[in-house]
DNA sequence: TCTGGGGTCCTGGTACTG
DNA sequence: TCTGCAGTACCAGGACCC
C-alpha cells in the first residue's frame, strides 16, 4: 500500500514484453483495509468508504471512490472528512485483516517457498523455481491475481521484475487491479523517466535534499557524480539513491526476517500534563511490549521511551540493561525512570511509546536472576498472566494500578 | 491541514576501553 | 601515572516505510 503514486511511462515495445529473467514478484493487495472492510459491508461496494476513526486518526485506507474526492492513506481524519463528507467512515477491524492476510501469504506459499511479506498487504515473491512448473513469470502473477480474487474477493496488483525494487515500482503503477511487466532491458530507461520521488528512500526531506542539488529526475541523479549525491545526503543514503538511479539492487527476497524491536504507543484523545496518567500509561504499554516479547520468545536489552509534545516536538529516550528481559515490571520500571529523568514539570503529553530494541531469543539467552528476585518471582507472574490472558482474554489480568485506566480513558485527562 | 502506530535504518556525538 | 589514539558501544534524533 504504497502511498505514493506515479503514472506509467508509455513502453516502447510492442506486443507482450520479455519477462525472461524477470522472477521477482511484488504483490500488493488494492486498497485492502477498505476492501477487506467491504466484505462484511458489501451494501458499501462502489460508494466512498474511509476506514480510520478518532478525534485525531489518520485515514489508514480508502476506496478509489473517496480516493477520488483527493482522500489518501496517512492523511488526518479531519481533513478526509470535509473532502468527502458523503464517505461512509468505518473504524479498522484488525482480526479481519490479519485473518484475510494469513490466507493470502498461504496461496503465494503454496506458489513459491520463497515469499517474503513486507506487511500485512504486500509480499515479494521470487518464482524462479516455479517457472519449470507453473510457466513464464507473468503467467504466475496472473494465476496469482486470479487466485487472491477467486479465494479472498479482494483485487491485487502484481509488478514483474528482476529486482525487489523495480518490482515494487511497477506493482506501484499497475494499480489498481493490474499486472505489469518491467523487462530486464528496459529497467534503466524506465527507471530514469520517474521522479526523484519515485525511489525508495526519498521521502519529503530526501526530496527536498535533491531539489537543492538541482536534481529533479531519477536521471538527473544517475548522471551525478555518486561523490556529490554522498556528501549531500550522507555515506549511506547517496550511495544507495545512485545504485537505484542505475537499477542496480541486488537484494534477494528473504522469507524469514527477524525482529529488531518491539514497541507500543498511545496517543491522548487530549493531551495530559498530569505525570500519574502518563506512568499509568507507561505501565500498560510495558505490560503489553513484555507480554508479545514473551509470546515471540524473545527478550531484550535496550528499554526506550519516545514522548511527544502538544507542539508535536518528539523526544526519545533509551538506557540498556545488564542482561536481556522479558519481565514486564522490569520494563516498566526502566521505561518510568527514563521518563521521570526528563524532569518534567507538568508539560503537555500527546503520546507516550515504549519500545524493547537489541532483541534475542529467550530460549538460547541465560536469563540472569536480579538478587532481590525470589526463586518464584516476576518471570512465573507473567507467565502465570500469559496464560490468564489467553483464556479468558487479553486485559483480563492486569497490575492493580491499571484499573481505573478505562475509566480515564471515557473521562479524558 | 494538522499530523496514528508499528517498525527499520542511518547519522552524529559522546563515553568507554585497551 | 598520564596522554593520545583508534575502535566500539551507546544514545538521541531524524527520515523513511507501510
Amino acid at each position: 500500500m504504497s502511498r505514493r503514486q506515479f503514472r506509467p511511462p508509455p513502453r516502447a515495445g510492442h506486443g507482450p514484453p520479455d519477462d525472461t529473467g524477470c522472477t521477482i514478484l511484488h504483490v500488493d493487495m488494492d486498497a485492502f483495509f477498505a476492501h477487506a472492510s467491504l466484505l462484511a459491508r458489501p451494501e458499501l461496494k462502489g460508494t466512498p468508504v474511509i476506514i480510520g476513526g478518532g478525534n485525531r486518526g489518520v485515514v489508514l485506507s480508502a476506496t478509489y471512490e473517496a480516493r477520488a474526492f483527493g482522500v489518501t492513506s496517512a492523511m488526518p481524519m479531519g481533513r478526509a472528512r470535509r473532502l468527502c463528507p458523503q464517505a461512509t467512515v468505518l473504524a479498522p477491524d484488525h482480526e479481519l485483516y490479519s485473518r484475510i492476510s494469513s490466507a493470502v501469504m498461504a496461496t503465494f506459499a503454496d506458489i513459491t517457498p520463497f515469499v517474503e511479506p513486507l506487511s500485512t498487504d504486500e509480499a515479494f515473491l521470487d518464482v524462479a523455481g516455479a517457472v519449470r512448473l507453473m510457466g513464464s513469470p507473468a503467467t504466475i502473477a496472473q494465476q496469482i491475481r486470479d487466485r487472491v480474487v477467486d479465494e479472498q474477493g479482494i483485487t491485487c496488483s502484481v509488478g514483474v521484475a528482476s529486482s525487489k525494487f523495480v518490482a515494487k515500482l511497477a506493482s506501484g503503477l499497475a494499480k489498481p487491479d493490474g499486472l505489469l511487466v518491467i523487462p530486464a532491458a528496459e529497467v534503466v530507461t524506465f527507471v530514469q523517466q520517474l521522479p526523484v520521488a519515485a525511489l525508495w528512500g526519498v521521502g519529503d526531506r530526501t526530496e527536498e535534499a535533491l531539489a537543492r542539488l538541482g536534481l529533479k529526475t531519477v536521471a538527473d541523479i544517475a548522471h551525478t557524480p555518486r561523490e556529490t549525491l554522498v556528501r549531500g545526503l550522507g555515506e549511506a543514503t547517496g550511495a544507495h539513491l545512485h545504485d537505484l538511479a542505475w537499477g542496480r539492487d541486488p537484494r534477494s527476497v528473504e522469507p524469514v526476517r527477524r525482529e529488531r524491536s518491539i514497541g507500543n504507543e498511545r496517543t491522548y484523545g487530549h493531551d495530559v500534563d498530569d505525570p500519574e496518567v502518563v506512568h499509568r500509561t507507561l505501565l500498560g504499554l510495558s505490560d503489553k511490549v513484555a507480554s508479545r516479547l514473551r509470546a515471540a520468545g524473545l527478550v531484550g536489552r535496550t528499554v526506550s521511551i519516545k514522548v511527544r509534545f502538544a507542539d508535536f516536538t518528539t523526544i526519545s529516550r533509551s538506557r540498556s540493561l545488564r542482561d536481556p528481559t522479558d519481565v514486564s515490571r522490569e520494563i516498566a520500571a526502566q521505561a518510568r525512570e527514563l521518563y521521570d529523568a526528563l524532569g518534567l514539570q507538568r508539560a503537555r503529553v500527546r503520546l507516550v511509546g515504549v519500545r524493547v530494541e537489541q532483541l534475542s531469543e529467550a530460549a538460547s539467552t541465560p536469563v540472569q536472576v536480579a538478587l532481590d528476585e525470589p526463586e518464584h518471582g516476576w518471570r512465573d507472574a507473567d507467565r502465570a498472566i500469559d496464560r490468564a490472558s489467553a483464556r479468558f482474554g487479553a486485559g483480563s489480568v492486569r497490575p492493580a494500578s491499571l484499573l481505573g485506566e478505562r475509566e480515564d480513558r471515557r473521562r479524558g485527562p
